[in-house]
DNA sequence: CCCCTGGTAGAACGCCGGTTCTACTCCTAG
DNA sequence: CTAGGAGTAGAACCGGCGTTCTACCAGGGG
């Protein structure tokens, strides 16, 4: 059956927020996009901030989806920490990141005390969260977390500076490598 | 002497445009913050996005300052190329960096084709230029640049999403310099 | 059969913010 | 002394965009 006019709205709206940015993006653009009526918007997400904070919140969905399907199949300690850049590599293979973190995107262009501002940060939050579980069994848990964390969103910046991901992911990934095991 | 209306709205923007985000930030709240007639940021800068591109100029001006003043004093070619991030260092303790770096943020924020965006993208392409010169001398120096570019701009988000820049800079140092020997 | 839900179409409102204009003041170089 | 550049003060314009409203339509469950 057809997507429904909500889901429609959704896609339309993540392409446009995160690729001319959403302050740049009228309501009206992902109406045409999404070629469903103005009304539909508002009925579904009461207005644009709500639309804001639903696009934040699917995309931090999707992604934890991919890195945990990717990071389940990880062996040791070791291999599931860095998981994060193979789901990463993935995740760019069918959606492309040259916009960077759309979450940290977010932070920078919203202002403080929207509501899509806690999705944002508790999307990080989750991230380190994560990998502080996936690091169980090394040693010097913390101090791994907070350098992948450095290179994880360093390799995200350097895509959207033009970076080509299937060179600069594979490096982040051994980066990070070689600041676990050369300690 | 009293510092001229143009410094002080260009202050004034910078503290705004960096606090509260570019869009986010009228042309009348810098005029009262700057305590300047409105007219002068139109003689000065001719619009919001003359005002925009001179600001992101501006930084970028005083950043290559103080990295310059910085980078003078490493001795050997390891030491240079991670002199970005004393600098950086220096740099948080007397401006702040709690909104990641000003000219990703622009990239983020500015439609395509503003003309502030190429300055944000010529201060991106000196980093790397820059850090391939200070790192003369050492094997790799591609390999050594791309790692260290990584390495800067995630510890810039990082500060962004809350980290002390006093305990995670010279934890990104370190981070950098393990990848840089432990090749 | 009917009503409720979800969707459509399009007009209209209202505000915010970038921009322009005019008239006035002060200071300094020639 | 004076002309011109820099700055001020404030009003006014106007376009874009988020939002609201009304009227209408389809379909499916009670």
């Amino acid at each position: 059956m057809a997507p429904s006019a909500r889901e429609r709205i959704l896609v339309a709206a993540s392409e446009l927020f995160y690729g001319d940015g959403i302050a740049n993006t009228g309501v009206d653009a992902v109406v045409d996009r999404a070629g469903v009526a103005l009304g539909s918007v508002y009925k579904n997400f009461g207005g644009k901030d709500g639309l804001v904070e639903a696009y934040l919140r699917r995309r931090d969905h999707l992604w934890r989806a991919t890195w945990e399907r990717v990071a389940a199949d990880a062996a040791t300690p070791l291999d599931r920490v860095l998981s994060v850049f193979d789901a990463l590599l993935l995740w760019c293979r069918d959606q492309g990141a040259d916009q960077g973190c759309a979450h940290v995107a977010g932070l920078v262009q919203l202002p403080a005390g929207h509501p899509a501002v806690e999705v944002a940060l508790a999307h990080k939050d989750h991230l380190v969260q994560r990998l502080a579980e996936l690091a169980a069994g090394l040693p010097a848990v913390d101090e791994v977390v907070a350098d992948v964390a450095i290179v994880y969103e360093g390799v995200l910046v350097r895509m959207q500076l033009g970076a080509d991901p299937e060179e600069v992911i594979p490096r982040a990934r051994k980066l990070a490598e070689t600041a676990i095991l050369c300690r």
